[in-house]
This record gives structure tokens, sequence and C-alpha cells, in this order.
RNA sequence: CGGGGUGUAGCGCAGUCCGGUAGCGCGCUUGCUUUGGGAGCAAGAUGUCGGGGGUUCGAAUCCCUCCACCCCGACCA
């Protein structure tokens, strides 16, 4: 590709609306541009790398044995209605009416789509498993679309769909998958994690997310370096920081404790550690009865140590509180505490609450408490001997950096990471629900095992340039550059030499198959370098008359702190073995 | 959806408080000079001041209203 004949079009300054790294430099860069909250265009720069990153994907999911097809963006509503999705689903789901009012949604995923053709084409358990991929266009109506492309309304998912025959047959399905994405974000070049993930309303037990390793990254991601344990925070188990409740060794006191509404204010206070203070968090339910009528209200109140936070989606799961929970209002609070928050706690309580304590909390002794009264905590607090032992003890809070690894290995470490890509057994809930089933050899009809398995391929530059910055711009792993090599002439127009040996170059390096532009639109060099540092590709070889006269040109990677000389004479091969040794050929 | 903020040239911004008919930097066009890290000089082009309504002799500026976009939060199979 020659540069005067391709579409450069970089900003020297961003956009405001721009607030990340990567945002800033797909729109510096020329990658992007947007067209509304969420939505943008790729421009030729841009849609390079989504290509490579597609080709990628297809490559590894075509040699997963899966078979690529395109479902429609646009799906009626009555797939969705067969699920119930139509009604459960948000306002994610962006749904409209065609001319003749006939309603329609934007496909945020395709689950029904895809169960309908199996339930339409897959008869009998010869022809399984079967695992049906696409690339497709998706939109997700955000509340608050954000940072570019890492959070658009619409973007381009690589989804696919497993059916097999029973749960076994399930779980080589999702093993074949969560291979091939190993594979995947290894040739993308990307520094990434596999976590278990929790799975949400679907439940069952298999759940991965891939998460791009950044500090910009939304999700906390926790790991054990000792060991292979790796989950997100929402799922990460806590366990007890204690060996075991030891015997009380302090008297219940009631210690005055004016304006100190914290635990961290409590401690400073007293002089003493967090790590002795109770967090009291209070939670409500509404009850139904059989009739699905309001039948009064539950309080529950939860204890975590002063230095921990509450996991809201642990506590979700607990009996009780796994079909919806509220915190409290504050009349409930002073109904049942007979005090406002800041000095609330298990002892003394006016109405009876439902007590959940966090393992740790569980084996404190002579901990220290709110008192249910303002500007008083209780210190010394002991279970069995000041308050009865808690109603249930669970696993209620964040792991934080440090703690003891659940699989007894070593201790936990915490990243920031970007969700990249899921895989996600499912089950029969689509397929029972879409009365999708095959004969099994018992000649009797079955509902298939499904899993689903995406990619964010839109998302996957966004991550990448989150990893991989500098002040200066993009750097690209070679697998996703837009360009593999620029080859800047300095002088292009006024030296003979200059031009021939950069064409000869380039000539050459497409020849080898080579994805190199040569940057021929006459610019002065600092333009050329600034451009393409900011763009991002991984190797320069600029070609210019000083060198010449001494039989040279200099090569420079995109991380490297100065060129490096290269023998014109034997220079293509030389830079094709640089070139090589990044790609690992 | 709650809270906060911003809309002025392709991009970044000033001007708004205190009303007088729109400006700066970058970019763009032309010419000359320059030529290994975002060149210099000169001459130019580019605006429904987010939309609508109102007040006023006169509105980017004051008032009302609608819209778009951004940030924080909530939400995110």
């Amino acid at each position: 590709m020659r540069a005067s004949q391709y579409f450069v079009s970089t900003l020297k300054e961003a956009p405001s609306d721009a607030e990340i790294a990567s945002h800033k430099l797909m729109l510096r860069a020329g990658l992007i541009r947007k067209v509304a909250a969420g939505i943008y265009t790729y421009m030729p720069m841009g849609l390079r790398v989504i290509r490579k990153v597609e080709n990628i994907v297809r490559e590894e999911m075509d040699r997963a044995g899966a078979m690529e097809l395109a479902m429609p963006m646009v799906q009626p509503a009555e797939l969705w209605q067969e699920t119930g999705r139509w009604d459960k689903m948000g306002e994610e789901l962006l749904r409209f009416k065609d001319r003749h009012a006939r309603d329609f949604a934007l496909q945020p995923t395709s689950e029904e789509v895809v169960t309908d053709i199996a339930r339409q084409e897959l008869k009998s358990y010869r022809q399984l498993p079967k695992n049906f991929y696409q690339i497709q266009t998706k939109f997700r109506d955000e509340r608050r679309p954000r940072f570019g492309v890492m959070r658009g309304r619409e973007f381009t998912m690589k989804d696919a769909y497993s059916f097999d025959r029973d749960v076994e047959g399930a779980g080589r399905s999702y093993d074949i998958m969560y291979a091939a994405y190993s594979r995947i974000f290894d040739r993308l070049g990307l520094a990434y994690r596999a976590v278990a993930a929790d799975t949400g309303a679907i439940g069952g037990d298999r759940s991965h997310e891939f998460q791009v390793i950044a500090d910009t990254g939304e999700d906390a991601i926790v790991y054990c370096p000792q060991s292979d344990y790796a989950a997100n925070i929402e799922l990460a188990e806590a366990v007890s920081l204690l060996a075991g409740r030891v015997a009380p060794a302090a008297a219940l006191t009631r210690t005055p404790t004016p304006g100190k509404a914290t635990c961290a204010d409590v401690a400073a206070l007293l002089g003493v550690p967090l790590e002795t203070t109770v967090k009291s968090l209070v939670l409500a339910t509404d009850d139904v009865d059989e009739k699905g009528q309001p039948a009064g209200v539950t309080v529950w109140l939860l204890l975590v140590r002063g230095d921990h936070d509450l996991n809201e989606v642990k506590a979700g799961k607990l009996e009780g509180l796994k079909n919806g929970f509220r915190f409290a209002t504050e009349a409930e609070i002073v109904e049942h505490f007979g005090c406002k928050p800041g000095y609330l706690g298990p002892i003394g309580l006016k109405k009876p609450v439902k007590v959940i304590a966090d393992r740790t909390v569980a084996d404190m002794a002579d901990f220290i408490c709110g008192a249910n009264e303002a500007d008083f905590h209780f210190t010394g607090a002991n279970w069995g001997r000041d308050l009865p032992e808690p109603d249930l003890i669970a696993d209620l809070r964040n792991v934080v950096e440090g703690d003891p690894s659940p699989d007894g290995k070593g201790t936990l470490a915490i990243q920031r990471g970007i969700e990249v890509g899921h895989v996600f057994y499912l089950g029969t809930k689509y397929s029972k629900a879409m009365n999708a089933t095959f004969l099994d050899e018992d000649g009797r009809p079955k509902p298939f095992e499904m899993g689903c398995y995406g990619i964010g391929i839109t998302r996957i530059p966004g991550a990448a340039i989150e990893q991989n910055h500098d002040e200066r711009g993009i750097i690209w792993p070679d697998a996703i550059a837009p360009f593999q090599v620029v080859i800047c002439p300095v002088g292009w127009s006024r030296s003979e030499a200059v031009r021939d040996t950069a064409t000869a170059l380039y000539e050459t390096l497409r020849a080898a198959g080579v994805d190199a532009i040569l940057d021929d639109r006459d610019e002065r060099p600092g333009v050329m370098f600034a451009d393409w540092e900011l763009i991002g590709v991984p190797h320069r070889v600029t070609i210019g008359d000083r060198g010449l006269k001494e039989g040279q040109a200099e090569y420079q990677g995109r991380r490297d702190a100065e060129a490096a000389r290269i023998a014109i004479d034997g220079l293509a091969d030389a830079v094709l073995a640089r070139l090589g040794a990044r790609r690992g050929l």
C-alpha cells in the first residue's frame, strides 16, 4: 500500500469527549469516527485491524470444528417471545415495528435464532455435536455508552453456539472452545487470563471469562500466582482469615464514639486495627404470600469485617436473598435497630432481623461493632456470650490481595482486566423453552445441551491499545497491526536514490507477503514518524540520502528507544529477518 | 434512570458574568523559502454560535423550551 493512495487521517488533539487512552488514540489515529453515542464508523485504518482480528478468530473457530453462518441482525419478536426474553430483557434490547406494525428487535445475541435453526435442522443424535458461529453486528442499547469501542451500543461479536446430546458432550464442546479461545488470544499477542466467572441467572457451573490484562480494565480479576486458580471478583471465594474462634478475653463494653460513624474512624479513635471492627449492612426483602401479594418486609443484617467490602453477587445467591434484595430504607433501619445508620450492630436489636455473618466475622472474638445507639459502639463483643450465633455464616465479601487462595496453594493477587471473551455452558434453558429436540439413540426426543461462546471483536483493538500504548501512540501487536511495517523515505521528491531504494524495498516486502506501507506522501520526517508512531505500526524502516551515502538504512521497532543501522546491501532480507523474529516464523 | 457538566470553523478552545453583529491555536488552500522528529514567511477560505420560541433598537451573551453529547453513579444473558 502506498500512503499517498491510502487514507491517513490523524489528529494532533483528541476530541474532548474521549476519556480513556484507547478511545483517544483510536480517534487521533483515524481508526474510528463517532456517528452517535456508542456508534462508530470504522475508517479504513481501523477496519484493517478489525479484519485481522476476525481472520484469526475465524481460522481458530474453523480449526475447532465450528461452522460459520450469518444470522439476521433484525429478528422477529415471535422467537424472542418463545423464550420469554422479549418481556424479560430490559431496554438494552432495541425493539421496533416494521411497516406492518409487526414487532422486531435488533439482536444483542442470537440464542433464539440459532436454537430455531437447530430444531429445524438437527433431527438426530447422529448429527451431533454441532457448533454454529457468526461474526455479526450486535446492538445493545446501553444506558450509558462510554469508553469508545469498549462499551459501544453497536459492536461486532463472534458468537458461537454448540449443540450436544448430553451434558458430557456439552462439556467436551466447552473444553474445545476454551482451548480455541486460548489459541486465539495467544495469536492476537495479548496478555490475558481466563478466569472462572459467575453464571448469573442461567445457573450451571461452567463459565469462563477471557480477560485482557490492563490497569484501566472495568473488571477485577483474582488469581493465585502459586496455582492455576483464577476467577473474577464476583465469584472468587473468600475463606475465613482466622484459624478459628478464640476464647473471649475482653468484657463487652459500651464505648463512646461520638461522631465516628465508620469503622475506619472508630478504629482510629480507639487506636486499634481496622481488622478488629465489624461493619453492619442492612438489606431488606419484600416478602410475598402464595398468591404473590405483598406480605411484609424481612430485614437482614449482613456483617463483614471493617476492612472488607460486601459482595452483592454472593449475597444475592443466599437463601432468602436470591429472589432479589434492596438496601433497607432509613425508616426500616430505625424500626428494627432503634438507631440511624452509622452505629448499627447485631447486639440489642429492637425487632428481630436475620443475621448473616461473613466467614471471617464468624471466627472473630473481642470485636467492635455499633451499639445501636448514636455515638456509641461496643468493644469486646463475642459470639455466644454477648449475642446469639448468627442465623447463617456465609462467604459475603470480596476477596482482597493477599487472602489465602481457596485451593489452599498460596495467596491471591488481583489485577484489572477487560473482558474480551466469554465461554458459557447454557444447558437446556433455550432448547426446552423453544422445544428444540432431537431423537436420541433410544428413539426418544431430548432437548439439546447447549453452550454459547462470545468474543467481542470490536472490543479487542480497544483492549489491545489499553494494554499497549505510550505517550506517542498505539503499539500494536504484530498480528493485528493495520500494517506490519512502514517505509519512511526522507526526501521522497528530491532524491531519486531514496525513491528507488524505498520502492525496491517495498516491492520486495510485498512480494514476500508482508503487509507493508510505503509513505510516499513526501512529508517531512517528523510528520511521518509522528503519524506512524501514533497509528502504532510495529516496525519502521527509514531511508534517506544521509544514510544512503554510507550505504545504510535504519530500522526501528515501535518499542525500541533508538534506531538500528542496516546495510542497504541485503536490506530486504535484514528487514524480513526482523519481522520474522517478531512473527515467530 | 438519578446527579453534574458541555454545545462557538474539521479538531482543541476564548468570548457568555457585564447585550453592540465572532476570535485564537492546529488543520485546510495558494505562493515563495526550507528539508532526518509534528518547518518559516506571506496571502486566503471556512461559522444555521445545538434547534425552536421569547425579551430588546440590537442576542453567542438575558429568559423559556426542546435536543445532542460527556462525566460520576446505578445497570450490564
